[in-house]
DNA sequence: AAAATAAATGAGAATAATTCTCATTTTCTT
DNA sequence: AAGAAAATGAGAATTATTCTCATTTATTTT
């Protein structure tokens, strides 16, 4: 008997995709790049499955492109440096994040921390 | 004889708005607080003005939060609190921004840089 | 100051990313 | 194997944003 795994869900698939990956998908790019191995995987179930990650904390958005959303399954707190010229969204090593006390925040409860830096990746700039 | 500005265009309510508000808004939150003052104001302009002030680098747009985009006329770089409560843009005081060289960031020139905190705000703590 | 030109605006249509609906298929439970 | 629950596909619905074009307002020229 197969594994419980054995032809089981896209959902796998759509994880697996963005853990293998670190080009920052959108939802239409995870479609795409599951495309050859699921043709017949719907945009829907793409949607649904990074909501659900999303909510689960398995995955998180990490940007927002020209109105796109970007998903990294590395949920570590890192930095992102977003082109402006072809819209990736590329891994920079971290760097502490600070820390800001209740009071400096009005009182905010601080749940996570995302450093972007945009501009031109080398490709744009020639 | 008045000033150039007399009956002067909307383009300019707009701005001002913008610098008179620590609110963070959207287009559409622009369009509802200019409505007393100009009730025939349309929210086409509304969008076409926020896009001139961004490419002319008088506004800058700080955050997307659940798919919309929000404005600011202070464009130095500072910190955010995006609450994902009431979903509140805040101000935070700026902290020193981190300098990667050149060859950290694989050859991207960095060109401007966010550092957005998330959680509950005071409020939205209760 | 009037005429001619250029820019800005309003209204609503068009676009496009995301969400929703519902019928069908797949998985899980018993 | 049967029934219940969850997942999916297809396409409609939603919604923030952009676009078009006719009209209005501002600017320039004479």
């Amino acid at each position: 008997m197969e594994p419980a795994t054995k032809q089981f869900k896209k959902r796998n698939a759509i994880l697996t995709c963005l853990q293998h990956t670190d080009a920052h998908p959108s939802a239409e790019m995870v479609h795409e790049m599951l495309h050859e191995e699921h043709p017949d995987i719907s945009l829907a179930t793409i949607y649904r499955n990074l909501a659900k990650f999303k909510a689960e904390g398995k995955i998180m958005s990490v940007a927002t492109v020209k109105g796109i959303e970007r998903f990294d399954a590395n949920t570590d707190p890192h930095v992102h440096f977003v082109c402006s010229g072809c819209d990736a969204v590329i891994d920079l090593h971290q760097i502490p994040m600070p820390r800001y006390n209740p009071e400096e925040c009005g009182g905010c409860r601080v749940e996570s921390c995302a450093l972007t830096l945009t501009g031109l990746c080398a490709d744009c700039q020639a």
